[in-house]
DNA sequence: CGACACCTTGACCAACGTCAAATCCGGTGG
DNA sequence: CCACCGGATTTGACGTTGGTCAAGGTGTCG
């Protein structure tokens, strides 16, 4: 099927869904797992497939919620923005991640592709009409909103409480945790995202980050190989900084 | 009925539900509005009420998540600590407030009374297995999460972002848009919690926090009437601290 | 009325931010 | 292949916000 590219959501292309769920690479680690046959079946139904170039905004912030995303390949950061521009990095998203949870009729973040993205869109409406009947799906939102919520609130704790170097240290064992997570390759850890991204997520800035980021490299916790590249190697001394976090 | 005392979590007194849900004074702003009257038979089967004392845990981070609790009255805050003490209260509880999120086995936050509080509590292991029956109870469910998800990412953006002044005015009009929804008295605001409470749910200290109520008081935004309650003068001078937030 | 916890105020300090400059690095074009 | 360009990152010097430490005030409850 040639794929027909419809403008939506700010230009991000979209094309009737190409690709079937039963062959999607990330289906057991989204939120379509554990989904009978002929659930996965209406879920289909409703999909179209989406992506988005590096530097893209995906979704806006005050915009009307009109879709929802998964996350098929690629890395997405959120972010939320005061009137004078301050920014806040609430969370990155990488293949599987869920998109667009909103109860309100608004985005209340943006989202913007750190790398070539591509998404599984499920139109808003039609999917809070597939969750009246199909209990398993509603379920499994309700397992990644509450994930995300545990998330939130260890962010909390590191944005309230923690210093530099403990910020810095819970950073990169996060990654790493979720990289393995994900099975993805733990060590050197992958960072997509500039150091501007990664300070406006812990609530410092890029010198910040930069000098403490030289720190942990002068104390051999962790050596710098290639750009947007960590290696770790002192994991233990590094969980230590981080506080448990 | 005589209330059969029994310890739970913690030593907080629990009975067997003595009061019903038909009469229950938060039905409609808690999880258990739009139920039908079957469905909240079912429910109320296995619920029963609870309490404690001010200063007293509800639950404690990293037990077992043996109950999920609704706020009937009093307040309540929940924190997190790192292992030197440091703390991070990640939110207050009014009445009709959801407690015990939890999807893992283990609770990931305390909950401690600010207030005398009066519970009502679910079983966590019942109430999975009434989500299987009743749709419209998960949904409830993943609306409570993905609000207060919404709340805790406003949150991140404070903590990582906002200086102390703008972080005081925003937990102000945050307690005063509150009340104003759960109908409560707005204005003076009811702060049940202490300056310490307030600190490290702003991410600063006591010292600050009461030197910034001090220079709203001077600048004729808020007064501080009696202890426990602060008059909001100008609001909009509030809002415009606030940064939107 | 006195004890105690909580809150406020003051003096000083340090972690992190700001501003500025140097360096690195990938991409581009000769 | 190599010089150059421009953005990202690092480094340095210095400033500021909010933290720390300490003292004093205030309300509450026995």
């Amino acid at each position: 099927m040639a794929p027909v590219k419809l403008a939506f959501s700010q230009g991000v292309p979209q094309t009737k869904a190409s690709a079937h769920c039963d062959s999607c690479e990330i289906r057991e680690i989204s939120v379509c797992r554990s989904m009978a046959a002929e659930e996965l079946a209406r879920l289909q139904a409703i999909i179209t497939s989406g992506q988005a170039e590096a530097g893209q905004a995906i979704i806006h912030e005050g915009d009307s919620a009109e879709n929802l995303f998964n996350v098929v390949s690629g890395a997405v950061k959120l972010y939320k923005l005061l009137p004078d521009g301050r920014r806040q990095v609430t969370g990155f998203l990488f293949p599987g991640d869920f998109l667009g949870i909103a109860l309100n009729e608004t985005y209340v973040y943006t989202a913007e592709a750190l790398t070539p993205v591509r998404l599984c869109r499920f139109p808003r409406r039609r999917l809070e009409s597939l969750l009246k009947d199909i209990p398993a799906l509603e379920h499994q939102l309700l397992n990644e909103v509450a994930t995300e919520l545990v998330a939130a609130q260890d962010q909390m704790l590191l944005l309230g409480r923690k210093t530099a170097r403990e910020r810095v240290a819970s950073f990169l064992l996060m990654l790493a945790k979720r990289a393995e997570r994900h099975g993805r390759q733990v060590n050197p850890v992958e960072l997509p995202m500039s150091r501007a991204d990664i300070a406006d997520y812990l609530g410092l800035t890029t010198e910040t980050v930069s000098r403490t980021v030289t720190q942990l490299r002068q104390s051999n916790t962790i050596s710098t190989a290639s750009r947007g590249e960590i290696e770790i190697l002192d994991l233990a001394a590094l969980a230590d900084l981080s506080e448990c976090g």
